[in-house]
RNA sequence: GCGCCUGUAGUGAAGGGGUUAUCACAAGAGGUUUCCAACCUCUUGUCCCGGGUUCGAAUCCCGGCGGGCGCACCA
């Protein structure tokens, strides 16, 4: 499956041609992180516009921008400062290094909650030896933070923040906002794309594990009592599907989306949806579907946030990468930040089909009677009486505080009054479903996808077969010569283009011509236009078809329509 | 983070304790050519960084940084 030569070919086009190249490497390199070079960058963007533009064809769902520094509470409340900081034994006898925690797992019920000196008193005590190589010889255990740190503001006032992980948490962060924006009705999404950071331990596999990667995730809040529903039958076409390994279903199935869903190995509906979309989505930017599976998590490697976790795994170079991760994180943010911060807006309103009427005993404190018998306590034995579930039938009677204490309670000191009320609805915390992807991934592989190495006339000749709609650039302007008049019509063309709202063409005058079409090919430009002599005598230019080299001779007119319409292709 | 391998123009490679480090492709200038990496002339540009050994280090040794693979870790 591997083709390692194949590989450092394609990678060094990458670094020669400006498209991916190691950052920083004048002063000897950032293992993890990566530049996008002129054309890398263009690329870039024409993807990360495509997902835009894909998610965005939902109706309701709404583009936002969030910070990447982010307060500690937040990612506190959403598990990533408890997850990402494993504390990490390490064996000087073999070098192995292993979880602390796990280590010790035996021996402690909560072995996840205890201090780095805690960990090492348990595994001198217990005497811990090494899973690898038997022996008894432990460095302390270190924490290793998988989040970058920093601090907002300087000195004694700062506060402790990080780098986001991932950008979901911003969606959560604006639900008020978005629940507002929706005019409080569900179903709804935010998506962001933009920068996520991790300080992994051995970034490796070029752009595959990053230490700052572009993402693009979507948070899709439902009404898990309503789930939305879509047509599955637009999807007729088969992918190759790997349910849980543990589950009813273990296996490796070729199925439409609308099997999978109704066969039950996809449960959720809106799950089922979003594979489908997420699978057209990869076509269109130009990923070979027959490289592509969708693979259930199995439970235990499910992220802390999710219920249920289906990826999209691409092959290429590097193997099986997963590339999009597609999960049911229920109420778990929501929920999460609702306990954290004490906000009471992460929450929306589902109205009952038919009111429903109640009639309720309530308890009323009497304040006038209870201020002056308990005093300073007057508030807790308020606040306690309110919330007695059931109407006391004796008086008096004993009534506990949160503390413990017992106080007695007269007839005098409540109202019990009944009251009739209609309930209309119910506050409730809405399920999301997230499709996240990891862009540099699918960039890796849109690369792979459509390098080509062809026999050209007995000659290996290079073609990257971008899809027209993400290439770097639109087309190619070459004067057959750099002169007679062929220089300025090729410059005059070239401004017309340009000035074209979203067309993006370059001009290459040196060198012979066949020289130049290999260059264009090379970096996937899809068109390239040649002014010859008879452009200068009757207007018209030629246009060449990257993936067959094929010509057709068009006027100007013919040529700017084609390239608005994007209907180019049609002339051939 | 550990082990093995590795680092020479933009890319790919050769060489190597001693004068000015070699080659191909690529790139720039000019010429030639009426459409697919042709040809001619000229030009630019390289030993990852630091320390050590040595009269002398790009070469040997050590460390760092980067890359590949394996182990470990990893949404």
């Amino acid at each position: 499956m591997e083709d390692r030569e194949r590989m450092s070919r394609l990678v060094s086009l990458l670094r020669r041609r400006g498209l991916v190249l190691p950052s920083f490497e004048i002063y000897g390199g950032v293992s993890g992180l990566v530049d996008y070079g002129p054309v890398g960058a263009s690329i870039k963007r024409r993807v990360v516009d495509a997902w835009i533009g894909h998610w965005g064809s939902i109706t309701n769902v709404v583009e936002i921008d969030s910070p990447t520094i982010t307060p500690e509470p937040v990612l506190v409340a959403s598990g990533h400062v408890g997850e990402f900081n494993d504390k990490m034994s390490e064996c000087i006898s073999c070098g192995g290094a292993f979880r602390s925690d796990h280590l010790v797992a035996e021996f402690h019920e909560a072995p996840d909650t205890l201090s780095s000196s805690e960990l090492d008193d348990l595994i001198e005590r217990e005497g811990v030896r090494c899973p690898s190589c038997d022996a008894f010889d432990w460095k302390k255990p270190m924490p290793m933070n998988l989040m970058f740190q920093t601090s907002i503001g300087a000195m004694g006032g700062s506060r402790t923040a990080f780098l986001r992980p991932e950008t979901a948490q911003g969606m959560f962060m604006l639900f008020p906002a978005l629940y507002r924006h929706f005019r409080q009705k569900l179903p709804f999404g935010a998506m962001q794309t933009g920068r996520g950071y991790r300080n992994e331990i051995s970034p490796r596999q070029g752009m595959i594990r990053l230490r700052e990667f572009n993402m693009a995730e979507l948070e899709y809040f439902i009404d898990p009592d309503d789930p939305p529903i879509d047509d599955l039958s637009k999807w007729p076409d088969r992918v190759c599907m790997i349910p849980d390994p543990d589950g009813p279903h273990p296996g490796e199935f070729e199925m439409s989306f609308k099997e999978a869903f109704e066969s039950g190995i996809v449960k959720h509906p809106t799950v089922a949806w979003f594979l489908a979309m997420t699978m057209e989505f990869l076509e269109f930017v130009g990923i070979d579907r027959a490289k592509v599976r969708f693979r259930q998590h199995a439970g235990s490697e499910m992220a802390h946030y999710a219920s249920d976790c289906w990826d999209c795994e691409l092959m290429g170079e590097h193997g099986w990468v997963e590339v999009v991760g597609i999960a049911n994180r229920t109420c778990h943010d929501l929920e999460s930040h609702e306990e954290h911060s004490k906000s009471s807006l992460l929450r929306a309103w589902r109205t009952y089909e038919k009111p429903v009427k109640e009639k309720s005993e309530v308890i009323k404190p009497v304040g006038s009677v209870i201020g002056p018998t308990f005093r300073e306590r007057a508030g807790e034995v308020s606040s306690a009486l309110s919330k007695l579930q059931a109407t006391p039938s004796t008086f008096p009677f004993e009534l506990e505080l949160p503390d413990g204490t017992i106080v007695h309670i007269g007839e005098d000191m409540v109202n019990i009054a009944v009251e009739d009320s209609i309930v209309s609805g119910e506050y409730f915390t809405p399920h999301v479903i997230e499709p996240a992807f990891g862009i540099d991934r699918i960039i890796w592989h849109i690369l792979d996808h459509n390098y080509m190495e062809v026999d050209k006339e007995g000659e290996g000749y290079t073609i990257l077969s971008l899809k027209p709609e993400i290439a770097p650039f639109d087309l190619v302007v070459l004067p057959l010569f750099d002169k007679d008049g062929m220089d300025k019509m090729a410059r005059d063309i070239l401004t017309r283009i340009n000035s074209l709202r979203g067309i993006i063409a370059e001009i290459d005058t040196s060198r012979s011509i066949g020289r130049r079409y290999a260059r264009a090919d090379e970096i996937g430009i899809p068109w390239a236009v040649t002014i010859d002599h008879q452009s200068l005598e009757d207007n018209t230019v030629t246009v060449r078809r990257r993936d067959d080299q094929r010509q057709v001779r068009t006027d100007l007119d013919g040529l700017i329509g084609g390239l608005k319409s994007g209907s180019l292709s049609s002339m051939f």
